[in-house]
DNA sequence: CTGTTAGCGCTTTCAC
DNA sequence: GTGAAAGCGCTAACAG
């Protein structure tokens, strides 16, 4: 049990009788091995409990069998959604998943690659900070790492991306509340350096301008305290009619505000956010909300990445067109009462 | 661009014109290095954008700077957050965070830590599906890698734990609502085999039977259909005048269930659930919880991990006394409206 | 089919 | 202070 060394290869190789590499074929699948030494050396394995030390393969300059996912936060449950179903695909690839976290913050974005980098990951997927970050993407390419970008491109680089059609979304979602007739529609957001929410803030904008509507938008908001007072004086002075808010959040903050302040929704103003949350369906009245296909971003990314990993050097990439790269998924609208809609019965 | 190998030591020692030693001293900390020679090879390092290759490193024996994670699943808001602070930890021990996830299924997670191993991890935190699982306590020991059970513990092993004090939680709410005067205190979960479960019905167990109260028990909630179906017929049949629901999803499940069949809480039944949520706070009536310290978990499990591994044939175990083994955490009775309790004004 | 052997990049005695 | 050299466990020619 003490600093109890695992066997080595060459431990097996003897205790097989045979070479080290009968042993090394042995593990690497057992083709062009006798049948009779096959067994001879599967039983010394198991005998030994053997297991190949996956640092001397990685020195041999071989793949780590690891990925690497950057993530702004774990705790997010859009990104730990995808996180699971990444982590899914990858050990369908007998990988594993390596998780850091960068808090949106550029430095430790970079730091997390370059530490994942000389790790030797085999690969990486990445929610950039900011999808302009030269730097990363400089240091993306020199690595030579194959990564996919995550839920935010990185623009101006040859980097894949898996990401939902975030303008869309929001255009649909301010169309459908101007189709119900609100007229004064506002939108309400943080973050509005996320690439995500710059588009969704698009999609709303081009929505109202091209309905001949007022731009009421606020993006300062960061927690409760703020989205009551932004509330109380967006209220006062623009008296909007409906409210779009572009992240979850958001959208429990202006959800909870609004029940403080005696506004009942829809019948005052109206509510329609970006993102479904499970209790969304359940709080009265239920939220309207834009839902993104989490779950399929996440897969989507893994795919990608294992796909590039696999052709690699294989066919040089002769086929790589087969390969999709740029994937924009679309988002739905689920209707809820918040927006003035009449909520089915049932789920 | 093309399998651009990084630089190695050798390359380094090379422009910088000293012997690999050196270089490895430095990199090293840079102890009993001259200060000029150390800048020169500060310099060709940072030139040549060298980085170790922690394989290389680990063949020597040394630990990888890895670490294992093992949870049920990353999506789940409990062990997402777990997560979150275990990768902090681990970051600023300079290490890295494989995440495993075992879907509760005792095969998937005794071959996660198998793969770990054998990916030579420094250590690993574990959320055991099974508390009794044998094979798992066997392979833990026998592989030597020095491990922490998070959420719920590994009986009959000599491994550390963190985790909630289930059963003082579960039997406190218990006692809060028989505080209230209700007489008839239905208790709802589902996952019955989980340790932390287990603890918590036992908690309300205790309660109710040491108050002459009758045991009102359903395990099977899997689903919203299922616990409508229960709700209906304890209704029916045991006329609770309250509900406990042991974890999150049911408390969720429950609440929307009495919603849609018109029992309102708190005057027709009051909702306890164990385990608080973003939105506990914000529907109507909001849900008073046993909010567990899940941060503080995720936390502490890691940091007992790097103490161990630090002490590891350090001080031979002379000092291992000074570091908690087993950490108990205690939870917080959060009063809010589902109770009867009359919430404050604000947060 | 199988064994021998030369490293992969790094740490670490052991000399100088 | 510093360098030379011996491996750590494994794979991949290259012989047989």
């Amino acid at each position: 049990m003490r600093k109890s060394k695992s066997p080595t290869l060459i431990e097996v190789a003897k205790r097989a009788g045979v070479g080290t590499t009968t042993v090394s074929r042995v593990i690497n699948g057992g083709n062009l091995v006798d049948p009779a030494t096959l067994a001879r050396v599967r039983n010394a394995i198991k005998v030994l409990g053997y297991m190949p030390n996956p640092a001397a393969r990685s020195l041999k300059g071989y793949h780590t069998k690891t990925i690497g996912l950057i993530i702004p936060s774990i705790a997010d449950p859009f990104f730990s959604s995808c996180a699971e179903a990444a982590q899914e695909i990858a050990r369908a690839h007998e990988s594993l998943l390596f998780v850091t976290t960068t808090q949106n913050d550029p430095r430790l974005e970079l730091e997390s690659v370059k530490v994942l980098v000389s790790h030797r990951v085999d690969g990486l997927i990445i929610a950039p900070a900011n999808s302009e970050n030269t730097e990363l993407r400089a240091t993306l390419e020199s690595a030579g790492v194959p990564a996919v970008a995550l839920d935010r491109p990185l623009l101006h680089s040859s980097i894949p991306y898996v990401l939902a059609d975030n303008f869309a979304g929001a255009n649909l979602a301010t169309q459908h509340l101007i189709g119900h007739g609100y007229r004064r529609i506002a939108c309400m957001t943080g973050e509005d350096t996320l690439y995500t929410i710059r588009e969704r803030i698009s999609g709303y904008k081009q929505a109202v301008e091209s309905a001949g509507l007022p731009v009421i938008l606020n993006t300062t908001i960061r927690d409760y305290g703020s989205a009551e007072a932004t509330l109380k004086y967006m209220l006062d002075r623009d008296k909007p009619d409906a409210i779009f808010t572009l992240k979850n959040s958001t959208t429990i903050y202006a959800f909870e505000a609004l029940n403080r302040i005696n506004v009942s929704v829809p019948q005052d103003i109206a509510l329609l956010g970006y993102d479904d949350f499970e209790l969304a369906d359940t709080v009265r009245p239920s939220i309207t909300v834009v839902r993104q296909p989490i779950v399929e971003i996440g897969r989507m990314a893994a795919e990608i990445l294992f796909r590039e990993l696999m052709t690699r050097g294989k066919m040089d990439r002769e086929f790589e067109a087969a390969v999709p790269r740029q994937v924009q998924l679309g988002t739905t609208l689920v209707r809820r009462n918040s927006c003035g809609c009449v909520a089915p019965l049932f789920h």
